[in-house]
DNA sequence: CTTTCGCCTTGATCTCGATCAATTCGCGAT
DNA sequence: ATCGCGAATTGATCGAGATCAAGGCGAAAG
């Protein structure tokens, strides 16, 4: 196992937020960042808690989820590695409560960064709003076309548009892909009981759409997936 | 009926967004201001439209929503007098195309301002920056509930809950409210059929929790509503 | 190798809300 | 007042997906 690694500037650069500040505010948000490790499984933080941190995901899976008092649970999101998340809930009044839980699917290594040290910079450097600003445009958008999927588009639908959009970048012709999330999970993040989620994927491979062998599925007829999310 | 009265530097300081602006910056923005007026069913943009300007709706009532190609229709938001809207779609990239269609529900007056005027203020004001930001926070916040609403909870606890947020602000001991909006957009705003609308309210009615005079409706029973909503 | 446990699948049934259909209501126009 | 038309209500039926209930299957532990 790898030994976790302390972040350094080249790392931050990296991340969207960070790429266009100078080496003073960098050395700034360095300061007071921290690696976090979860197990699977282990929760980051709940839903109404106060917010200290936002978070950038190293590697693991992490999901972002409603709870319902009855016990059922929507996934929000599934946060992969690479992207950051939690940035937007700094700019809530008050206790800027988490408005969703954030729980480990499986184990997590990631960097924790304290709000104060942005809202510093933020003040200083306007193209750093400006991504900031980009981001949440990007994310508001993504939550309407979520909602449009949700109400106006039945459940085969919404899996078939994950299915797409699950398709690895700039592989054209390569109609394979794995899913790195259990089934229960993708169900939840689509709103379906995961009954409904085997079921429709037996259809889907029985009318030849597609091929399932555990968690490895072969879009065979990918220009029939594309027939169903295009009505 | 009113003449069209020309927008001064005192209403726009009346919106958040320019609520810090100095003189000179809320005369670049009022250089480029135009008053649109639009009758009853007109629309203001189109979905997938390349957006040019954001909004403040001085009087009247705009719905915000999506189109399915079998002719379904999702109102995402319900816009009221002394709100701003489409303010985040300018940080989306390339042709910064509307996410969702906008019409007037009555006759309504409102405030046309070019994108570019705020992009330069953005610039030099941080603090306006900040207040930009938190807005978006706030309705990335509301999205967030609306969906855990949508998958986690049925029609009459989402009617319920319209009900609740429409008691007038302050007026504790007045469950009378008047629907301002017809019902079969109300019932589209809380993805919910008219028919379907119709008869949980008529539920509702038999049960004693309200009073129904057409537009009308009067919370007999607050606390039972409260009940549905929480659980 | 076998047990166990969680995830997934498959089957039978149920239910909430949608859909189809028929009035009725309300209001502006003639 | 009467007509006409869209909105709302009410009734009857339908159906997608949830729920309840068993198995099956694979991976990790003993």
């Amino acid at each position: 196992m790898d030994k976790a690694l302390d972040p350094g500037p080249d790392e931050l650069r990296g991340i969207y937020l960070f790429s266009v500040l100078d080496d003073g505010q960098l050395a700034t948000v360095l300061n007071t960042t921290r690696v976090v490790r979860l197990d699977e499984g282990e929760r980051l933080f709940d839903h109404g808690q106060s917010s200290q941190h936002y978070f950038f995901l190293r590697s693991g899976q992490i999901k972002l989820f409603r709870s319902a008092r009855d016990g059922g649970e929507k996934v929000i999101e599934i946060v992969r590695s690479g992207e950051t998340f939690a940035e937007a809930v700094m700019f809530m009044e008050e206790a800027r409560p988490y408005p969703v839980s954030a729980q480990a699917i499986v184990a997590s290594e990631l960097l924790a960064f304290e709000q104060s040290s942005l809202l510093g910079i933020l003040e200083e450097s306007s193209a750093t709003c400006m991504r900031l600003m980009a981001g949440m445009s990007r994310r508001l958008r993504q939550q309407v076309d979520e909602i449009d999927r949700l109400t106006l588009h039945n459940a085969t639908y919404r899996l078939a548009t994950y299915l797409l959009q699950q398709i690895p970048r700039g592989v054209l012709e390569s109609p394979e892909l794995h899913l790195t999330t259990p089934k229960h999970v993708v169900a939840s993040r689509l709103a379906i009981q995961p009954e409904t989620f085997s079921r429709i994927l037996a259809r889907l491979a029985e009318n030849g759409c597609v091929e399932v062998h555990g968690n490895n599925i072969v879009l065979t007829d990918i220009e029939a997936i594309r027939e169903i999310v295009s009505e």
